[in-house]
DNA sequence: CCGGATCCTTTCGGATACTG
DNA sequence: CAGTATCCGAAAGGATCCGG
């Protein structure tokens, strides 16, 4: 009998599913029982621009479990957020990638980093990943902030292993991706995350970075300075707010 | 020397107030640091219409327990989410109400809604707050959805015994806001959270709720045909997303 | 080496009762 | 009314191990 019961339990427990939730018809609290818990955002920020494996994913992600990435990629791919698949032969190897509706969480990110970069009581220190690091550039890319003069440009950035593409059209930033560029860009970076981060900031000029040896640039240097002056200027410890 | 380890100990851990953090540059991990944690962000938007009571809170989210809200509660008054504030003799109680920097999360609340209301398995099954009714209206208000006839018009809606007023200006929703109107308005409402939902859903036309009595409007009906129509239908229950 | 599963400990959240 | 105290189950953290 109390094998039977276990047993029992024990379907209900794997069938079941029964995943906490806030219970509620708010769009909001859905949209938080689906990506609220711990973990969740980062493991789809990390798929922002592109399919990764599991490995990748516990190297970008510092702390988390492997039970705990586990969870999340099944709970996510169950609510359809993202989903897994297997790449061919030749590299084969199992990725996860971000459904169409996965994808919408973008503003998501942008609206929760631009809110988060003014948090008067909470220093932005630790690491930043590289894919985060250009991800920035698109999240406060100009645009709302009045009349700029258009542009348009290609880019490859190499920050150390990390090589993504970039396309300017007509001061909108139209493409960001990882890997090189498929024809032959406009303007070729090679830097250091580090470097690129400190240019963005606006904590050194790109002139002096260029001089100092710290980024090698290849091609129309001035497309380069519209780009890393396009971003919004943040302030990284502003004064208390009210 | 097994005591002063344990006050050593008791001490550091009171002290430090070591909060779990993702410890990363990235701000998006630092907002899920702040408001990241279960209930905050459902803390904050029953904050979103202006302050409420400790006891308001609870009952506007079934299934906080006292213990975790008061968490929530210290947790955001310390990142500067929001303020405790004493009301004067009249009205003695204790509010919490949003900073400056708090209310800048409405933008993260919209992208939520937005992305959550097109969940392709989970359905938007549960009970709504009145506040969260009113608040969906202005969050799917039109302004994207192409060029709409500007209208000029003010509101008074009452959901039971919840009471809103509303304020629309060539065709933007500038006003939302509980309480009566200061001056009369132009169209007044009495209703139910349910029949009002169900005529923002489309579920049930505007006409067919007056002539039913589930909905009593006192001066411009054109006025709230405008306003109902405004908010950009959604999909409760869409197809599978790719 | 990749993609996890398992085991154990610690922390957090849920339920209920109780107090200034 | 505005919380705290207590107890317990569930989730996350940390380390190790396993199958392909």
């Amino acid at each position: 009998m109390e094998n039977v019961a276990s047993a029992i339990l024990l379907i209900a427990r794997t069938e079941v599913q029964v995943t906490r939730t806030y219970g509620e018809g708010c769009p909001i609290a859905l949209s938080l029982d689906i990506v609220g818990e711990r973990w969740a955002l980062l493991v789809v920020r990390e798929l922002r621009l592109g399919p990764r494996r599991y490995r990748d994913l516990q190297e970008a992600l510092p702390g988390i479990t492997p039970a705990v990435l586990s969870k999340r990629l099944r709970e996510l791919e169950e609510y359809g957020v993202l989903r897994r698949r297997e790449l061919p032969p030749p590299a084969a190897a199992r990725v996860y990638e971000l459904t169409g509706w996965g994808a919408g969480l973008e503003l998501v990110f942008q609206a929760l980093a631009r809110w988060g970069v003014r948090s008067p009581v909470l220093p932005l220190t630790g690491e930043v990943s590289a894919d985060s690091v250009m991800l920035g550039l698109r999240t406060f890319f100009a645009g709302d902030g009045g009349p700029r003069e258009p542009w348009t440009a290609s880019y490859e950035i190499a920050l150390g292993r990390d090589v993504y593409r970039l396309r300017v059209e007509d001061g909108r930033l139209t493409e960001l991706a990882r890997g090189p560029a498929a024809t032959a860009p406009e303007v070729l970076v090679r830097t250091t995350k580090a470097a690129w981060q400190a240019v963005l900031d606006g904590a050194e000029p790109l002139d002096d970075a260029v001089a100092a040896g710290r980024l090698t640039v290849t091609g129309d240097l001035k497309a380069l300075q519209r780009l890393v002056e396009a971003p919004q200027r943040v302030r990284t410890r502003p004064a208390p707010a009210g």
